[in-house]
DNA sequence: GTTAGCACTCGCGAACGCCGAGTGCTAACA
DNA sequence: TGTTAGCACTCGGCGTTCGCGAGTGCTAAC
């Protein structure tokens, strides 16, 4: 059996309301709610069809329905007009993230609470991963006597700082002069650079210091490769204690466990390239604690390249034409910001 | 009426019940469960006069009695026993806060963690107040061609950075001779060195690149003063919901809200100098939305300077002597890590 | 001062019954 | 053939009632 239009003007009706009220919606009141212009009998008959194609289900044996999964996703999928945020929309969302947009943590923890304050859902936000990103400089502070501070630049304004415990104190001097060798060696480079002959060859402009480019190549790619090291920025967890579908204190702490581990925010968010906003629709989750949420995700991205990833954590009977909407504009400024501070071409 | 002997210890039965189990507890109950050597009858006499000097409250009229602020608060100040943590449990938490101490976020935010970890309550820690620090470096690093990263090291490790955009694009060369500059005045200096005098004579050093320090000491002094920089971080938020006396949604979300706010928090936690644990119960606290909350909160120090703050946030039926104790290894543990990274006094 | 006894209180959970929103089915209608 | 009115039925939610039990205060006797 297809879905005639007025089978989908109907589940429509009972996706939007369920959206805005939580309350399961019978035939009668979308009679008198909706004007479809036919008696609540008939709709009772088309909605008989819709649970039984499975778009929508009966939580109890005498009460009104609720969309299924399924009903969200054919939703999502083909009716959900997708807008765009509209130029004051856009204006305001920027004006939320003006300040030190130059230091990433503050962008993203920016941007994550920016979000979560425009959807009232939970957001989270990845920092950009950095085996996509090229090294822009190094540099070598002192700490104190055995420590020292490796600060790493890379495109897309990310830094990093690592400490270095060193045996042998080296002056400033001698920092600068190691500093200055890998700034300049490994500006442009990325994680594929780092190749036994590349390293060989900084090693021996090193000169004496030559013995330092271990530990500190060393440092930078575990740095750059390993995901733990990956910041991962959430706001607005509390969000979701407002919605009746987790006035349960069992399931809010369950899901809000959840939410606490860095790795399930990080598989959870994080998706392939591709423009597209993506949408995870409750059992689709593959975090099992999470299946009575959503997942509206999509990557942010410099040159065509995806950097990390930005989305939002809500229940499954989600707003997702507005956090759809939201959602790319908050993309498009973090896009924007992040270009901004590439590096010109030359003309 | 004075607390005598036996008051005392049906107080302290009271207390240490209701810590254990959130129950109202009643004469006969206490009789049984504890071994007095009177009957119940005579138990409810000497709990009739505690309720009537304030120490325990009826919840309703026909129930047992629960310990009221007042109660808790004559508990803390004269019955607890303060145990200091023994070496196989300061061993362990030290374990707990193994990785990368050398970097203030990652030890703050492992010291919440650890402290949450071990006392199953919320924890707050704030880090060192930089107006009591003492710079020990200071360096810029090239972001981009106009955006210059100053990193500020300072004493106890704390190590900063603001960005700084610039007119006119400097150099490698450039950088670190203003940084060498930079770096050797600043030295040792704390907020109260920055004299109009000093600044004078630290512009003349820099000599053609003297209309750099403006800004930057500009920066510096806003990082330094400025309380909104200071970093909170927080830990077992969600800890709090698994107590019944938060299982009201509502009160969960109002808890959880102040909680959000970071200058609550600071407030909340902070405490004058001095070595002992302060204990805030319930009504005591200021902020109107925790009066259902106890505070134990202590300051970490270096030489004898506070620094910054940590706190444990729980039910007013909270172990106080467990926390307590914790709370003293965790603060041991932090001194000794700042310590270590003092510089050593030239012999 | 301590205790036993007793009448009284009251929160809580179980049992019960009603209301109303909602359903499916049938028969009549356009 | 699709639409509608009518009707019997279902069942979750809610308010009421009621008994239980933990607890209390008071009194009188030890």
């Amino acid at each position: 059996m297809l879905l005639n239009e007025r089978k989908i003007k109907i589940l429509d009706a009972i996706i939007k309301d369920y959206i805005a009220t939580a309350e399961p919606i019978g035939s009668r009141t979308i009679a008198k709610k909706f004007d479809f212009g036919v008696s609540s009998a008939t709709i009772r008959n088309e909605m008989s069809d819709l649970e039984e194609m499975g778009y929508i289900v009966q939580p109890h044996l005498s009460s009104g329905r609720v969309p299924s999964d399924k009903g969200y996703r054919y939703y999502v999928d083909t009716m959900m007009k997708q807008k765009e945020l509209d130029e004051a929309q856009f204006a305001f969302l920027k004006e939320l993230i003006a300040g030190n947009i130059n230091q990433i943590d503050y962008l993203m923890k920016e941007t994550a609470k920016a979000l979560a304050f425009m959807t009232n859902y939970t957001t989270v936000v990845t920092e950009p991963k950095l085996d996509k990103t090229r090294i822009r400089n190094l540099q070598l502070v002192s700490v104190d006597e055995h420590n020292i501070l490796i600060i790493l630049v890379t495109d897309a304004k990310v830094v990093k700082q690592m400490t270095l415990t060193v045996e042998t104190p080296l002056g400033f001097n001698e920092l600068t002069e190691i500093s200055f060798v890998l700034g300049t060696s490994f500006s442009g480079a990325s994680y594929e650079s780092f190749t036994p002959e590349f390293c060989e060859s900084v090693e021996k402009k090193l000169g004496r210091y030559g013995y330092m480019l271990e530990p500190i190549v060393g440092a930078v790619l575990n740095t750059i490769i390993s995901e733990s090291n990956t910041d991962v920025y959430t706001s607005g967890v509390k969000n979701l204690l407002s919605f009746p579908e987790f006035s349960d204190m069992d399931k809010a702490r369950t899901i809000l466990n959840a939410l606490d581990e860095k790795q399930t925010l990080i598989s959870l968010i994080s998706k392939e390239d591709g423009e597209t906003v993506q949408i995870v629709i409750g059992e689709e989750n593959e975090v099992a604690h999470l299946r009575d949420c959503s997942i509206i995700k999509a990557n942010y991205s410099l040159g065509g390249q995806s950097y990390g990833s930005i989305g939002v954590i809500g229940p499954t009977r989600m707003d997702y034409p507005r956090v759809v909407s939201v959602l790319k504009g908050m993309v498009k400024n973090i896009n924007k910001i992040l270009d901004n501070n590439k590096p010109k071409q030359a003309p």
